[in-house]
DNA sequence: TATGAATGAGGCTTCATTCAT
DNA sequence: GATGAATGAAGCCTCATTCAT
C-alpha cells in the first residue's frame, strides 16, 4: 500500500494482493486443477519464484482464499434469530434481511463465493454449518408457533442452502437478480408455497 | 454375451463393465482430476493397457459416464404434467412421483448421478435443462389455477433444481432419507410453504 | 494355395501371403514405425495372434520382404557388360537393357523396391553394392576405350543410381513414364550429355 | 545475448541452441522415431522438463529444424541463370557455381541437410521444389541453344536432384570429395556424357 | 523484491507381443 | 489354424516447485 520508492511502483504487497485476486478469479472459473500456476503469474506479470515468495504453495494460495470466504462478517448466518422475540410480522423480515446480507455478499465477492461455496473440498463442511445453523434457528423456542411441524427442519435448511447456491448461479450471478430481489422471493416461497390460498386442501 | 465358465479375466465386456463402475466410483467420489487411471485399473486388477482397450480416454471413460447418466428414461424429467388434466388433488400427487422417481434413480446410481448432475462441466447444462423443463410445466395453461403468480418461474424451478442437488448430497445419499420421503417433504414444503395456515398473514 | 477342405477358404499360406502383401504395401506407404501391426492384421482381416502365428516380429516381417527385394533376379544388376566384347554400338544398348530390367521390377515389384531401396536401413547395402558393380563394369578393360576418364568412375556409379531412385519415385511410380523410356533417358543423358554436338567445347 | 561469465546452465539461450544441435545430429542419425527426447536431454546434460521449456513438442523441434534447412540462402537454388546472357563458356560455369554452393552448405550443415532433404517428409516437396526450378532453368529461353532436346527438361531436372542426394551422402558427407570437386564432376557428366568425343556415334 | 533457468515427480498413452483356450 | 483378452516396456509431456543470482 505505502509506496516506500520502491521501483516499477509497485511493492510486495501490491503484488502479493495482485496475485491473490487474479488467482480468486481463476479458481472460480476454471477450477482448482484446470488453474496453472503459470497462468496466474503470467496474467500477474510477474515470475513463478516470486509467486513461491508471497504463498508456499498452490495449496496454500486456494487455502487463504477460502480463508476469505469464511472470514466474512459472523452476521452473515442466514436470520440470526436468536434471543429475539418475533412475531409474524418480523419474522420473514428478519429471515429475508439474513438472505439479503448473504446473497449480497454473494454478489460482491463473486469469485470468493464460488471458491467458499461451491468448489472447495471445505464448501461441504461450510454448507453443513450454514445449514445447521438455519435449522437451529427454525428450531428456536418461538419460531415452532410460526411454522408448520409436518416438515424436517433439516430437510428445509438444506433445501435453503441448496436453492441459495442454485440460484446465485443463475439468477444472482449473472445479473438476472438482485440480491434483494432473490432474497424476497425465496422467502416468499418458503413461506407460503406456491399454492394459491384460496384453492381447498 | 454368455457367460460360459470362463476363467479370470477371459470376459471382455466384463472387464469392460468392471472399469466403468470402478470409474463411476472413483470420478464420483474424488473428482475427474484426482482420479488416476492407475488407480481404477489396480482396483479393478487389470493392467493400465487394458484400460485403453476398451476405453480411448480418460476424458472418453469419463464421458460415457456422462452419457449414461443423460441415457436415464425420459420419465425422469421431473413432473410431466403437460396434456393431462390436473385438479388441486392431483396435480401435488403427479409432481411428487415425477420428484420420487428422479430421486429414486439418484439414490439407485448414486456415481453416476454425482458425476451427471454434479461433477460434469456438462452438469450446468443438464441442471438448466431440467429447471427449464419444470419452468415450462409450471407455466402451463392450467397449472396457473393453482399456483401464485408473484413468484417468478424461473426462480422457484431452479430453487427446486438446487434442493434436489443438495438434498440429494446430505439426506438421501447418507441414506438418512428414502427418494419418496424426501419427494413428499420437497412438495409440501414448496406447496404448502412453512407458516402455519392460523397465522395472521 | 492348395484348397484342402479349410473352412472359410483360406488356409495359413494363403493368410501368410496375404499379410506379406498387405505388410509391403503399408510399409512402403508408410514407413516401418508408422506401420502398426494392427492395421495389418485389420486389414488382412485376421487378429494379431495369427500374425505372430507367421512371423515372429514386426522386424521378421520387415526383413523378409527386404530379402525378396534382394532375391531378385541376379541379372538385374545393372549391366552385366562382363566378359564380353562390346562396341561402341552395343554397349550402349546394353546398359539400357540392363537399367530397363531394373526398372521394370522396381514397377512391377513397386511396394518391395520402395521397402529393399529406399525404407530399409539395409537399403544403404543395397545400393552401395549395385553402385560398386556399376563402377567395376565401368573400370572393365574395354570400358576404357569408350569412356571419357576424366571422371571418376564412382562418382558416374552413384550418381547413376541416385538417378534411378529419384526417377523411379518421380517418374516411374507416378506412371509418367514406362521402365524403358526411363532407361533410355537415363543412358542417352549420361553417355551424350546435354551439350549440343555443334556448340564449341 | 552478452555472455557474462554466467556459471554453468544458466544461458536459457545457449541450452536451446544445444538442444537443437544435438537433436538435429541425433534426428539425423538416427530418423525421427528412433531419436528419442529422452536421448537428446541426457546428451545435453539437462533434464526432459527443460526440453520442454523451448520446445513445445518433438515434432516441434524437428519442424525447426526443418525451417532451419529451408531457410538457406535463396542463391542455394541451383543455378540462377535468369535473366542473364548466357554463352557456351559462361553457362556451365554458372551451373557450377550453383551446384557447389548447395553441395558445400549440405556439407556445412550435414545434419541439417540429411533432415531437411532425406529423411523430412516434407522432403519430398523440397526435392520437387529443387527439380521444378532446375527444370524450369533447363528450359528458359536461350538454355534451348546449348543443350540437346531429345531429352526430357523434367528427367534430367530430377535426374540431378538424385545425383545430388546420392553423392552428398556417399562423397561429400563421407569427406571423399569437396562440394567443388563434386560440383564439377557432376557437371562434366550431364554436360558432356561420359562418352568419348572421338568415337563414332 | 525479483528472476532466468532448471528439475522431481508423476500422469497418460501406445506399441509389439503373448497367454490360454 | 485361429482368437479374445491381456500385458511389459517404454515414450511423451505437464506441472508445481526450487536454485542461484
Amino acid at each position: 500500500m505505502a509506496q516506500r520508492g520502491r521501483k516499477k511502483g509497485s511493492d510486495g504487497e501490491a503484488s502479493r494482493a495482485l496475485l491473490l485476486r487474479i488467482a480468486a478469479d481463476e479458481f472460480a472459473e476454471h477450477g482448482y486443477h484446470e488453474t496453472k500456476i503459470s497462468t496466474i503469474v503470467r496474467k500477474a506479470n510477474v515470475t513463478q519464484p516470486t509467486f513461491y515468495l508471497y504463498f508456499k504453495s498452490k495449496e496454500a494460495i486456494f487455502g487463504e482464499l477460502e480463508d476469505l470466504f469464511r472470514a466474512r462478517p459472523a452476521s452473515l448466518t442466514v436470520g440470526s434469530l436468536i434471543n429475539e422475540e418475533l412475531d409474524g410480522f418480523t419474522l420473514p423480515r428478519r429471515i429475508e434481511e439474513g438472505l439479503t446480507e448473504v446473497l449480497q455478499f454473494f454478489k460482491d465477492h463473486r469469485s470468493l463465493a464460488r471458491i467458499g461455496f461451491c468448489l472447495s473440498p471445505a464448501a461441504a463442511e461450510v454448507k453443513m454449518q450454514m445449514a445447521e445453523r438455519i435449522e437451529a434457528q427454525l428450531r428456536e423456542k418461538g419460531a415452532a408457533d410460526y411454522f408448520h411441524s409436518n416438515v424436517d427442519a433439516g430437510i428445509v435448511a438444506n433445501g435453503l442452502v441448496g436453492m441459495i447456491e442454485r440460484l446465485a448461479t443463475t439468477k444472482l450471478w449473472t445479473g438476472e437478480k438482485t440480491a434483494h430481489e432473490l432474497a424476497n422471493d425465496i422467502v416468499t416461497i418458503l413461506l407460503y408455497g406456491l399454492r394459491r390460498k384460496t384453492s381447498v386442501q
